[in-house]
DNA sequence: GTTTGACTCTCCCCTAACGGGAGGCCGCAA
DNA sequence: TTGCGGCCTCCCGTTAGGGGAGAGTCAAAC
């Protein structure tokens, strides 16, 4: 018999642990002394432990060891792990390119301006114009026309709280002249399409996003630096791009203030 | 301005997280009504979480953050979430080699008999005695007689508690039979050489260790499976082999209770 | 004017697996 | 008798919020 220190030297473990596995009924010593409450273990249990700790080894919960060990033979709690472990696999790995890619550029000396979000943009109704522009200018004037259109045919149609407003960018790379481009604005209800829109719904999607403050002349900055982010990564652009607007003229006089999402569709 | 649930869609965080980044002082709100306790939010703080959330992403603790956003600059950080996430890596990888062994024991109808489990042992002086023996039975009698004699020729030397008894073996492969041994008893301090037997170091060593039920005909398996083990998770064996004894003869009647830890000494 | 339903507030308890420490008991050695 | 080391229980702390209770707020609907 060994008193709980001897125990916790033999099988490696902390006294605090071996009272925490008495306490949750894991691993009891052979023997409380019901008077002093000495804890005192044989080698029964110290084999016990072994099996524990290589469990805890593995990275199973307590609680999943002590279904083990009760009811041995089912493999399905190992596939479990298993299938974890693979996912924390896929995680730490993502969070490793992240982390590198940030001390690159920093090494560069580059400032941070930029930083990349990956997040599930839901599905939604939208009413929509696809248009070629000139430039941002021409963009910039159509949108409320477009919305002054709509609201005039479609009375009972009215947009999303918060408001999602953004174009969906059909070219096939980054420019900023003669843009072919999808003015779409997230409604609650369809309406009945008019005159030079429609309504339709876009995909649910997963994008790395990009904050871009200020005019519209610094995106392709914002672009290029979105691009890079998402091929050193290990992602691929998988869908039309996506420029959602947050602040702008309409509510910002300062250009310095207009802020702006940029949304890559990407896949591993 | 917005509200705390448009806010929270608009930056894809739960309005929890939201109220527990203003508790901490991470992300105040632009405005907290005096009368209502709402909190109203505008677009400069959806770019300030929109870099706490790429952040958090990179797997950095709330802390950390808060340190990153307010003193920008400098990137002992993050790397020392790169150290951090490669030692996750290698935890992840060992974890994942562990589990798919034991699946792949299992699903060839295994039964688990034997757990490993990756030990750290401590340096400690023993008394040690090299010698050829034919087989278990013959150690088995010299253990005591090596032990008496010291005690005798060396009063004043006393053993550890717990205690810590082994063979190291020096063969470069399991046998039973001629093996050539060095039987180990660790003390509190070193005392005199004498006939036959010495004073030394064990060094610190990491181990691989599985403990065996029953009498010593039983070691080849152990001996089995945790080679196989050292091998297929990855290490390789980096020292003599010890056989630490817990329990025996000397204390226990029935083989099908002694108790043997075999510890293999291994690098990655 | 009232009601309703959605939204928000604070406050409190919960997580996993122990670690740290306070205050007190037990047994042994000087 | 005193000290010392080991052990006990009890309580609080850790992360990053989640869940829920009970109450207040807001805007639209009736």
């Amino acid at each position: 018999m060994y008193q709980i220190g001897e125990f916790s030297k033999l099988g490696r473990v902390s006294v605090k642990a071996l009272r925490y596995y008495d306490e949750i009924g894991l691993l009891a010593p052979a023997e409380v002394d019901q008077w002093t409450g000495y804890r005192y273990y044989s080698t029964e249990q110290l084999y016990q432990l072994h099996e524990i700790v290589a469990l805890r080894q593995m990275g199973f919960s307590i609680e999943q060891i002590a279904a083990i060990v009760s009811g041995a033979g089912d493999t399905s709690l190992v596939e479990a792990r298993l299938a974890t472990l693979e996912t924390e696999q896929r995680t730490v790995s993502d969070q490793l390119f992240r982390v590198r890619h940030y001390l690159r550029l920093k090494k560069e000396g580059y400032e941070m301006e930029y930083k990349v979000v990956v997040k599930e943009i839901p599905s939604c109704t939208v009413f929509s114009s696809r248009q070629k522009v000139a430039d941002y200018t021409e963009m910039l004037s159509l949108i409320p026309a477009v919305g002054a259109k709509v609201a005039a045919d479609n009375p009972q149609v009215s947009c999303c709280v918060p408001e999602y407003c953004c174009n969906v960018c059909h070219d096939t790379e980054y420019q900023d002249t003669n843009m072919d481009i999808e003015i779409c604005q997230a409604v609650t209800t369809p309406g009945e399409p008019g005159d030079g829109y429609e309504f339709k719904t876009l995909p649910a999607v997963t994008v790395a996003s990009v904050l871009h403050r200020g005019p519209y002349d610094g995106l392709g900055a914002a672009y290029a630096f979105a691009i890079d982010w998402v091929q050193t990564n290990g992602y691929q652009v998988a869908g039309d791009w996506r420029e959602a607007f947050i602040d702008g003229i309409w509510n910002k006089d300062s250009e310095a203030e207009w802020l702006t999402e940029l949304q890559l569709p990407i896949t591993k």
